[in-house]
DNA sequence: AGTGAGAATGTTAGCGATAACACTACCGAA
DNA sequence: TTCGGTAGTGTTATCGCTAACATTCTCACT
């Protein structure tokens, strides 16, 4: 490694004395300074290099009072949505030059997000994301002083801080006024946990396109976005083939349940039953059928609250409350087409 | 915030002087020093209380050259796999007392993980995980001077750094013996990408297995992970439905991929052909027919990963280059069945 | 040649914590 | 009483870097 610093990693001043400078010129070459001479400068270079000299970015964030690292608060990173989500962010983050601290959470209430929080300011993080995709996540916004930029990611209406998020309630429309134009009657729904936002707005969506539209408003089924909640829920249904004609279920995973419930019983889909999900996990396009659903841009979430939250970093104390909202898309494949089809 | 601190955010002096206490004995007190009477201790922590002092861990790992971080390099952290090892990684972490920061990236190269690497160095991370699953990103493992503690996950037979993984030719290998054992004359294979350390341990076992039976080798199909390329392979193998009666797809994705290939084309699984998987996503259990697959314990490895890097931290010069192997468990679902039944 | 502006470089003083050592009490044993 | 040991506390130096200011050098212009 160093080849005269004596075992230890080189310093600053190790880099300045190989190059016969002081150790600020060789600050100034580092940061890009333009006050340094073009021959001076390669001089630095060459020593970094012999040397193997690294930057010792603690000791700079000590000084400059930046870490240039966001922290990023989730919720069980194996889910397709929050997997996507933080991926996002993390790239979004990276090309914005920043590094990313993760706190994954294994469940979710207002202490755990509270200590996350602390815990990534302590870290000396220069901001905050906070993927809160339940209410009791969300409350726990309202009850911090960071001091320091957060921006929540599907964090409901608090008033805090500025939220990123998709807007389930026009996605879940999307869904419903799909199937109605198709010619149903009506449409059930399976939605996701009580506590979720998302579920709350994807209900909120479906029953509103069904008013909209007057019709009647079937009784809610509830999964925990699982295959197999959603497998639970497709036997219910599949009893009453009948009456039923088509169903917005709030996630993909679930969908797929359902799928196989209805396999299982005989229901055929769609002729029988159209069925609509939420998501477009990668795997929708080869469930049998091919899962007609509701896209969301898991990459623009990411980018645009990296986005607020660099806003936030630069005005300083502006402090915009801003509500970012990324339009879904219906994606639509086989499995939803006119009644009796 | 602070109460007389000025608006800036109170550090270790404001409290010495709010407790009347020295600043080392603020110190003291936070990192449970023994030789602390009671009474001051008391009259500390009521200031740290009173002036919501946050310890700066910046100036504290400037200071202990530990930053209680560890770094992880990933690849693509939307797939199930790599989402559920840097989750496992996490969660290990943190319960051992470390933060975790991500580098994910985009695309694997030597370069790429090279630079992550350095990059995660800068940031004073006291410890790597590389999540490398590709034979080039293994490569890159070749040729740096960390100084300090890697640990490679699925990271092949480099000899510089310690490894962790699972027993991919062993899961390959129950996944065949199980097909043949049903009494299938051979088994067909779609592989994955070719990079791909995973996709090459698993053409080994199988090639393994069938030789050890003294069968037939057909010819390998490729894939790259995704339930398209599935699909793909799945249309091939539906025309030769006379010839091929087992199949053993590389992981899930494609599995689905081939299952809807075949509802197209006719071809009933398992009863014409059975098909075994690789990884058992949560879907897996829900598609139809549920499928047979090898389990990996990804918790596990992120656990085992993150004990083997710590233990390089604590025993130092050590470096103990174990390899430490998770094994796999069959799974058998209704995909598999013997042939013709 | 003398001057002054600006470029190029050096010097010093922190950032906020811990480490190392110094010091004061107070104790029991000699 | 004196001494050594130890618990409790304070003082000073230091980690590796950047900010702020100080200094030197260069060159165009008078």
């Amino acid at each position: 490694m160093g080849s005269s610093t004596g075992g230890r990693p080189p310093v600053m001043a190790d880099v300045a004395k190989a190059a016969g400078v002081s150790h600020q010129t060789v600050s100034r070459v580092l940061n890009d300074h333009p006050n340094v001479r073009a021959e001076t400068r390669s001089r630095v270079l060459e020593a970094i290099d012999l040397l193997g000299y690294r930057r010792n970015m603690v000791a700079r964030a000590l000084v400059t009072r930046h870490s240039r690292t966001l922290g990023v608060v989730s919720f069980d990173t194996t889910l397709y949505g929050p997997a996507s989500t933080v991926y996002g962010i993390e790239q979004a983050a990276r090309d914005a030059g920043y590094f990313v601290s993760i706190v994954s959470l294994r469940t979710i209430d207002r202490a755990g997000v509270r200590d996350a929080i602390n815990y990534l300011i302590e870290q000396g993080v220069d901001g905050i994301v906070v993927v809160a995709p339940q209410r009791s996540a969300a409350g726990a916004l309202e009850d911090l002083s960071p001091g320091i930029p957060i921006v929540a990611v599907e964090g409901g209406h608090s008033v805090q801080v500025p939220v990123v998020c998709v807007d389930q309630a026009e996605g879940a429309r999307l869904a419903t006024d799909h199937l109605l134009k198709l010619g149903h009657e009506t449409v059930w729904h399976i939605r996701g946990p009580q506590d979720w936002l998302e579920a709350e707005g994807r209900v909120e969506g479906w029953r509103g396109a069904l008013s909209a539209a007057g019709r009647d408003i079937p009784e809610v089924l509830s999964g925990d976005w699982s295959p197999r909640s959603g497998y639970e829920a497709g036997k219910l249904l599949a009893g009453m083939a009948g009456e039923v004609t088509a169903v917005f279920v709030a996630n993909d995973q679930m969908s797929l349940g359902v799928l196989r419930a209805f396999t299982e019983e005989g229901v055929r889909v769609p002729e029988q039953i159209s069925i609509v999900g939420f998501d477009d996990i990668p795997e929708s396009e080869f469930f049998s059928p091919p899962l007609t659903t509701v896209r969301q841009d898991f990459g623009a979430v990411g980018r645009h609250s990296i986005d607020v939250l660099l806003g936030q970093l630069e005005e300083g104390a502006a402090k915009v409350l801003e509500r970012f909202v990324v339009p879904p898309d219906l994606v639509v494949r086989g499995s939803s087409a006119p009644p009796g089809a």
